[in-house]
RNA sequence: GCCGGGAUGGCGGAAAGGAAGACGCAACGGACUUAAAAUCCGUUGGGAGCUUGCUCCCGUGAGGGUUCGAAUCCCUCUCCCGGCACCA
C-alpha cells in the first residue's frame, strides 16, 4: 500500500460505516446487552479535547465488548437547553434555537470525524419539543405524587446572570458559572422533593463499580446526621423552643440558647423583649451583610441577648435566650442548645460574651477537671455533673438522656439531613416550561396532559435582565383552565436543565417513540448502564438527580431498576502547562487541528497512552508525534508482511508466544481497570520484537499472516481507521466490528532458557540462566558452583532458599 | 478543621509482596543522505572505582516497623491535589 495517509483512509472508513448503519443498535432481547454511555455534551460552539478523551474512552470500550459479542448500546445527544444559549442571543442577537442548532452540527460533524462507534440513529436533543414535553409529563407525574410543591424561599440570586441557582450551583458563595458573589432574594419557586429520597440515595448496594471518592462526595452531600431533638420550654411566650442536637449526652452543659436570626420565634421575642432596640439594630446589621456578602466562611460569631429564658428540660434552670449569626435556619431546627465547654463554637461565641462554660464531659487524659479550659472538649469522655447519667460513657450517654427525654416528653429522637429539596425553577426563557396554570377559580392547577408539550414561543425578547421573558409573551401566558375552562395563566418558570439529563439516557434506550417517553421493555432490556463514563465535576449534582430520578420513576411503575449507572469512570482533565485547557489561559489546544495534522487515529492513540483513563493527562504534542511514528511504523510493517517471504521456520512458535502474551496482557489489562496505556505499551513492545525479527525472515508467512491479523484486531478498538484498512488489505471480508476478539491460552513460556534474578540474604547480586523445569535444589546446586555467587555461599549455611518460579530465587544465609 | 486521593529518572508514566524505572517523550552518539527530513541502530536513575566493560555502593517524599524479600502492607511526619466546610 500506498504511504500512510490517515485522512485518506479515515474518511474512507467513516462514509462506509455510515453507509451500512454499522453502530446501530438492535433491540434483540433474548442477547446480553451493554450500554456504554458518555455524558452527553452541552451544545457550546464546538468540542474540546475533554470531550475527545471521554468519547474515545468509551468507543474502545463499546469496540472491545461488541467485539466480545455483547449486544451494544452506545448513544449520543446533546444537552441543549441552557443559559449560553440566551447570552450568546443577546451577545450576538441570534435566536437560542438557532445558535443550539447550529452549534449542534458543528459537534456532530466533529464527532463523526472522530470515528465514534456511536448509534446516530438514536440521537437526543434536549431542546426539542418532543423531548422535552416528557419533562412536563414527567413533572405533572411528580406533581401527582406530592412531590413536588411551590414555595416562596431564599433563593441564591446571581447578579451577573440575573438568575437563580441552585445550593449546588453555589460555590463557596460565589456562582458556578460566573464566579460572581450570590445574593439572597426571596421568590415563589417550584421545588422536587428529594430530601423524601434521602435515605435511599444513601444506599449504594445497587451500584456495582463507582470510584469511592464519588460515593462519599454524595454521602457528604446527604448528609446524614442522628441525634435528639429537645423542647425548651419558653414561659413568657407559653410555647416550646425545639433544637437539634447529636451530643444530647452534654444537655447538661447547656448554659445559653441561640436562635438563627430567622427563626419564626424571633418576630415574637422582640415583641417582648427588654432590649428590643438592640435585637433590631443587630437584625438589620445581619441582613445587611448577609445581602452583600455571602462569604459567611469568615465571619465573626457575634449574637445579641433577648433577655428572655427557656427552662431546661431536666434541672428546671433558666437558660438566657440568644440571637446569633452562626446558626443557619436551612439546618436542624434554626435553634441550637449551646455547650460550650464541648463545642468549638459555642465556646468562641461563650467567650466573646462572658457566658458561662461547663464541663459535662471527662476528657480521660484529665487527671481532675480543670478550671478553666483553652478550647472545647469535643471528644467522647465519662459524663460528669450529668445527675443520674454521671458516669456514663458519652456514647451511652446519648442513648440514655434522649430515652428519659422521650419518657418525659421533651424531647424525641430525630435524624436530620445537609441534602435540600431541588429547586427547579429558572426565570429564564431556554428551557422546558413548568407545565402549571394559574386559574382565578382553581388555583394552582397542572397543565392537561393532553395538551403537551406547552412549547416554548419562538417570538420572544431576551434582555436577560430579572424575570423570565415569557412574562411578557402574551401568546404563551394566556391559556385556558384545563379544570374550569376558564381564563387562566401560565407558569412562565422554566426548568433546571439538570432535569432533561435525569433521564435522557432512557430516551436513548427507546427508539422511533412518539406517544410515551420511553418504550417500558426495551428499557428494562438495555438499563441500567453498564458503564457510565463523565467528568467528576458531576458527581454530585447530575449524578445525585439521575439517580433520584430513576428511583421516583421505580416508585411510579415507569422501570424496573432502581440505579441508573451500575460501572462509573471519572475520567481526568486534559491538562497543558499543568493548567486546565482554556480560553482565558490561552492554552487550549483544538481538536481539528491535530486531526488534520496527524489523523483521527493518532490523537485518539496518544490520549489513550498517555496516561490512565482517571488520572489528568498532559497534553504533549511531542508524545503526539511519538503516536504518530507507531502508526506509520505499523503501517510500514503491515506492508512488509504482505510481501513477506519465507526463509524457514525457525521462530514460529517464539511468534506464537509473543502474540498470544499480548493478547492476554491487552485482554486482562482492559478487563481490569480500562488501563489502555499499558495495553498500547505491550502493542509496542510487539511491534518493536516483530519489526526487529521480520528481516531475519525466521517466520513462515501464514503463521506470521495469522498472528497480523490478530494484532490488528486488538488494535482495532484504540485506533479502528487504520485497522480496518489494514483489515481489507488482507481480504478480510467483514468489518472488523463484526469480528470476535481473539482468545488466547494461559502458557507460562515457551523458552529453554530463562533468566531470574538471584538474591543472597534479599538483596540481588546478579542473574542466572537456567532451564524453566528445574527446582529449587537444581537451581541451588547450578549456583553453588557459579563463578560469579560462589564466593558469597563459601563457608555459609543456607538456612532459607526462597524460589519465585521463573522469576527470582533467594538464598538466606546464617550470620 | 473534616473526608478522600497522591508523591517513582530530565518529563508522561510501568511494576497485583519477588530483578524498580516497561512503553513513550526529551537528550546524546552512530548509520543512511551532497544536505536536510524521514527511517534505522546504540546509550541514557545517581555515585565511586578501575583493567572502558566490568565491579561495588546508593536509590520509589522523610523516618521507623512487619517480611527471606517492600514503590507495594503497618505506624509517625512533610508536602501536593480534590471535595466539604459555622450542618449543631
Amino acid at each position: 500500500m500506498e504511504k500512510y495517509n490517515p485522512e485518506e483512509i479515515e474518511i474512507k472508513w467513516q462514509k462506509k460505516w455510515e453507509e451500512y448503519r454499522l453502530y446501530e443498535a438492535k433491540y434483540i432481547p433474548e442477547k446480553k446487552k451493554f450500554y456504554i454511555l458518555e455524558m452527553f455534551p452541552y451544545t457550546s460552539a464546538q468540542i474540546h479535547m475533554g470531550h475527545v478523551r471521554n468519547y474515545t474512552i468509551g468507543d474502545v470500550v463499546a469496540r472491545y465488548k461488541v467485539m466480545n459479542n455483547y449486544n451494544i448500546l452506545h448513544p449520543i445527544g446533546y444537552d441543549a437547553f441552557g443559559l449560553p444559549a440566551e447570552n450568546a442571543a443577546i451577545k450576538q442577537n441570534i435566536h437560542p434555537k438557532e445558535w443550539t442548532y447550529k452549534n449542534i452540527e458543528t459537534i456532530r460533524r466533529q464527532l463523526k470525524r472522530l470515528g465514534i462507534s456511536y448509534c446516530w440513529e438514536r440521537e437526543v436533543i434536549t431542546c426539542d419539543d418532543e423531548y422535552y414535553r416528557w419533562n412536563q409529563f414527567f413533572f405533572i407525574q411528580f406533581f401527582k405524587k406530592g412531590l413536588v410543591y411551590k414555595k416562596k424561599a431564599p433563593a441564591n440570586w446571581c447578579p451577573s446572570c440575573q438568575t437563580v441557582l441552585a445550593n449546588e450551583q453555589v460555590i463557596n458563595g460565589r456562582c458556578w458559572r460566573c464566579g460572581e458573589i450570590v445574593e439572597n432574594k426571596n421568590l415563589e419557586q417550584w421545588f422536587i422533593k428529594i430530601t423524601e429520597y434521602a435515605e435511599r440515595l444513601l444506599d449504594f448496594n445497587k451500584i456495582k463499580n463507582w470510584p469511592e471518592r464519588v460515593i462519599t462526595m454524595q454521602r457528604n452531600w446527604i448528609g446524614k446526621s442522628e441525634g435528639c431533638e429537645i423542647y425548651f420550654y419558653i414561659p413568657e411566650l407559653n410555647e416550646n423552643l425545639s433544637v437539634f442536637t447529636t451530643r444530647v449526652d452534654t444537655l447538661m452543659g447547656v448554659t445559653y440558647i441561640v436562635l438563627s436570626p430567622g427563626h419564626p420565634l424571633v418576630n415574637k421575642l422582640i415583641e417582648i423583649s427588654p432590649k428590643k432596640q438592640k435585637i433590631e439594630f443587630f437584625l438589620d446589621k445581619v441582613k445587611k451583610i448577609s445581602l452583600t456578602v455571602s462569604d459567611i466562611l469568615n465571619l465573626e460569631k457575634e449574637g445579641v441577648e433577648t433577655d428572655i429564658f427557656a427552662i431546661h428540660p431536666i434541672t428546671q434552670q433558666k437558660i438566657p435566650i440568644w440571637i446569633g449569626n452562626y446558626v443557619l435556619m436551612e439546618y436542624g431546627t434554626g435553634a441550637v442548645m449551646a455547650v460550650p465547654a464541648h463545642d468549638q463554637r459555642d465556646f468562641e461565641f461563650a467567650q466573646k460574651y462572658n457566658l458561662p462554660i461547663k464541663i459535662v464531659i471527662k476528657n480521660p487524659e484529665w487527671k481532675e477537671i480543670p478550671e478553666k479550659i483553652e478550647k472545647a472538649y469535643e471528644n467522647p469522655g465519662i459524663m460528669i455533673n450529668s445527675w443520674i447519667f454521671d458516669g456514663l460513657d458519652s456514647e451511652k450517654g446519648k442513648k440514655e438522656v434522649c430515652k428519659y427525654l422521650e419518657k418525659i416528653n421533651k424531647g424525641k429522637k430525630a435524624i436530620y439531613y445537609k441534602l435540600k429539596d431541588w429547586c427547579i425553577s429558572r426565570q429564564r426563557y431556554w428551557g422546558t416550561p413548568i407545565p402549571i396554570i394559574y386559574c382565578p377559580k382553581c388555583g394552582v392547577v397542572p397543565e392537561d396532559e393532553k395538551n403537551l408539550p406547552i412549547k416554548l414561543p419562538e417570538e420572544v425578547k431576551i434582555t436577560g435582565k430579572g424575570e423570565s421573558p415569557l412574562k411578557y409573551v402574551n401568546e404563551f401566558l394566556e391559556c385556558k383552565c384545563p379544570v374550569c375552562k376558564g381564563d387562566a395563566k401560565r407558569e412562565t418558570d422554566t426548568m433546571d436543565t439538570f432535569v432533561d439529563s435525569s433521564w435522557y439516557f432512557l430516551r436513548y434506550a427507546s427508539k422511533d417513540i412518539k406517544d410515551k417517553p420511553f418504550d417500558k421493555d426495551e428499557v428494562n432490556y438495555w438499563m441500567p448502564v453498564d458503564q457510565y463514563i463523565g467528568g467528576i465535576e458531576h458527581a454530585i449534582l447530575h449524578l445525585l438527580y439521575s439517580r433520584f430520578f430513576i428511583k421516583v420513576l421505580y416508585d411510579l411503575g415507569f422501570v424496573d431498576f432502581e440505579e441508573p449507572f451500575e460501572n462509573l469512570l471519572c475520567q481526568g482533565m486534559v491538562i497543558k502547562d499543568g493548567a486546565k485547557m482554556s480560553k482565558s489561559k490561552g492554552n487550549v489546544v483544538d481538536p481539528e487541528d491535530m486531526i488534520k495534522k496527524y489523523g483521527t487515529d493518532t490523537l485518539r492513540l496518544f490520549i489513550l497512552f498517555a496516561a490512565p483513563p482517571e488520572v489528568d493527562l498532559e497534553w504533549s504534542e511531542k508524545g503526539v508525534e511519538g503516536c504518530w511514528r507507531f502508526l506509520n511504523r505499523v503501517w510500514r510493517l503491515h506492508n512488509e508482511i504482505t510481501n513477506y517471504k519465507e526463509q524457514n521456520q525457525k521462530n514460529d512458535e517464539k511468534l506464537k508466544f509473543m502474540i498470544n502474551k499480548l493478547i492476554k496482557g491487552v485482554t486482562e489489562d482492559i478487563e481490569k481497570e480500562f488501563q489502555f496505556n499499558t495495553c498500547i505499551a505491550k502493542m509496542m513492545e510487539f511491534i518493536n520484537y516483530l519489526g526487529k525479527e521480520i528481516n531475519n525472515r525466521n517466520f513462515s508467512k501464514d503463521i506470521l499472516i495469522d498472528c497480523w491479523k490478530k494484532f490488528i484486531k486488538i488494535l482495532y478498538p484504540f485506533t479502528p481507521h487504520i485497522c480496518e484498512e489494514m483489515w481489507e488489505d488482507l481480504n478480510g471480508s467483514n468489518f472488523l466490528f463484526n469480528e470476535n476478539w481473539p482468545s488466547y491460552q494461559e502458557i507460562e513460556t515457551i523458552e529453554e532458557k530463562i533468566n531470574i534474578g538471584v538474591q543472597i540474604n534479599g538483596k540481588i547480586k546478579g542473574n542466572i540462566e537456567i532451564s524453566p523445569d528445574l527446582n529449587e535444589e537444581q537451581i541451588y546446586e547450578l549456583i553453588k558452583n557459579h563463578e560469579k555467587f560462589k564466593k558469597f555461599l563459601e563457608g555459609k549455611k543456607i538456612i532459607n532458599k526462597i524460589y519465585i518460579k521463573n522469576k527470582i530465587i533467594n538464598l538466606v544465609l546464617e550470620d
